[in-house]
DNA sequence: CTGAAAGCGCTTACAG
DNA sequence: CTGAAAGCGCTTACAG
């Protein structure tokens, strides 16, 4: 037997396809429909195992109850904590999540965007990789439902959802400082990326508030390809470099870089603070602190405002938000 | 200006949309659609920006290029690691992905393949919760191209992907018994689950051929819900009981495991394994040896059998892939 | 070589 | 209170 239709359902009833609709979409009390035939509509519906053809419902409204979802890469706890907020959110609303991973590309960016659109999806998530604002404002244009997460860009007439970078990293140098460090590493990647970039301004104001001198030597940006390599070669020229602590930018930069400096017998002699907390840290035994990301609450203020746009076409308010990011110290609640 | 339709670049450029059609899907050799012609069509279509509108086509075709993916959780880095290389191979495949969590609940787990079924996908990978037989009968009823992974089902007529579970826990077991061990925990969540329950079976083996008896206090199994606290009881109870070392069923019952076990002074002292090896194990400093899972040949291994089904209807063959594990000490490669 | 037309399964004004 | 019909944007036999 092919796939329930509408149709079939109203000619099994003898009514109309119109009727079976209206009752099924639950209309039937603005047109009054007669109980007993939207009752006899709605059981044949379960008897039958109608399930509603989302393309032709699609084609017809426009809407597809599909949210598109970009991250960096979704094998990356940070995103993948992300996406299921955003998946637990969206589907309180009745809406599903389709997702992609950019691995930071500018050119898969741009590809998933695309797909996106063709597939209708009703909004669209995205953490943006460096050089995206083409792609960016191409969804703009198009006037797709847009919200940015984790990074915000400058300039741009988008929403998006962040911690407070500068701040958050601020905080953790000088708590470095506070503790008599000198030579402080800062290990991140792409130092290009907006996010990235505010957290070592955050660095860099704390050293300056200080009058400490920035050191090139100790700020490593290691890129997303190769990066198991290149993150130990990192260390091992801040080892050379003498340092007495490190601010890590991210989760998968501080576990990757704690990994290197296992090959190194003083590394629990050193300071560490971290942006994100990820488990790791816990079993580390390393003398650590952390800002740990409200990721729930990312997820949920991202939605607040993709949600205002998509079921107000005509709201166009553009919100730049800044959570505040907590300390914590991994294992000691 | 609303979207760009096919109808739009046909009359802009008097020509018929089929016309259009037939090029932009490039089917024009074969109905040898002149070669100017083809060329500016081709031109509007990037000149005017055009895209696809995939619900119309889905709604002609059948086929939405689309996948459906239903884990335990996103937010698990074995599943989020397993999601990525699906994602990949999807997308090389030209195809998309949604995804889903069930959280363990057959409930959950039958409104995503309903959700699945409305919106078209054109297979469906599903990692099984207890009790969803029912969810999954009707898929196959339908006629959905599916494939289970991490956990078959026993006497369903539907194919599946896992690692050999029995054999990694039996090996694991062995380890520890080796090595002298006489007590030994064995944690994990949900033993009704296919894939927990044969692991169950490998330490079972194992302890019987050595003529050792299965201590029920030893057993663990721990529900999905309050997981932290019921991992917390659950380790109090395997001190209590004095091991002398733990199987870990899974990476997520392992970490949470070590959590609970930091605040015993003597849990360094015991023997570990672990099916699964996830980062945290090598800032443990513990005694543990793991089976690492293939996931990428997991993901590859289903998305060839799925599209199998996909690409020829009439292909019916079953199978039940079992793949071997490895050995890995984390840490030491 | 190309066009006119049907039809996928819905929703929704419109008519009665 | 309900039905007939149009139309969303495609693809694809069919006709010429």
């Amino acid at each position: 037997m092919a796939r329930v239709s509408i149709k079939d359902i109203a000619e099994k009833l003898g009514v109309s396809s119109a009727t079976v609709s209206l009752v099924l979409n639950e209309k039937d009390k603005d047109s009054r429909i007669g109980k007993e035939v939207a009752e006899k509509v709605r059981k044949a519906a379960i008897e039958m195992n109608y399930r509603p053809n989302m393309a032709a419902r699609s084609l017809r409204t426009g809407k597809t109850k599909t949210l598109g979802l970009i991250v960096a890469d979704i094998s990356n706890p940070f995103f993948a904590k992300l996406a299921r907020h955003i998946e637990n959110i969206a589907a309180d609303k009745g809406y599903q999540v389709m997702f992609g991973s950019s691995d930071e590309s500018s050119i898969k960016f741009e590809k998933l965007t695309h797909l996106f659109i063709e597939k209708n999806v009703d909004g669209i998530i995205v953490v943006p990789p460096q050089d995206s604002e083409g792609s960016i404002m191409e969804l703009v244009k198009r006037k797709v439902p847009l919200v940015l997460v984790d990074r915000g860009i400058e300039g741009l007439p988008v929403s998006s959802i962040q911690i407070d970078n500068v701040g958050a990293s601020f905080e953790l140098t000088n708590i470095l400082l506070d503790r008599g460090c000198k030579r402080i590493g800062f290990m991140a990647y792409n130092i290009n990326l907006p996010n990235i970039k505010k957290r070592y301004e955050g660095y860099e104001k704390a050293l300056k508030m200080r009058g400490l001198p920035i050191d090139s030597n100790l700020v490593c940006s290691v890129s997303f390809e190769n990066f198991e390599e290149n993150v130990k070669r990192a260390i091992k020229t801040l080892i050379d470099n003498d340092i007495d602590s490190v601010v890590f930018a991210t989760n998968r930069v501080g576990v990757q870089s704690l990994i290197a400096l296992q090959d190194y017998v003083d590394y629990k002699k050193l300071k560490y603070v971290s942006i994100d907390n990820p488990d790791e840290y816990i079993f580390a035994d390393i003398d650590i602190t952390c800002i740990a990301q409200p990721v729930k609450e990312l997820g949920e203020r991202t939605l607040d405002i993709l949600f205002k746009y998509i079921e107000n076409p005509k709201y166009r308010v553009v919100e730049y938000v800044t959570l505040q990011a907590n300390i914590v110290i991994p294992g000691k609640e």
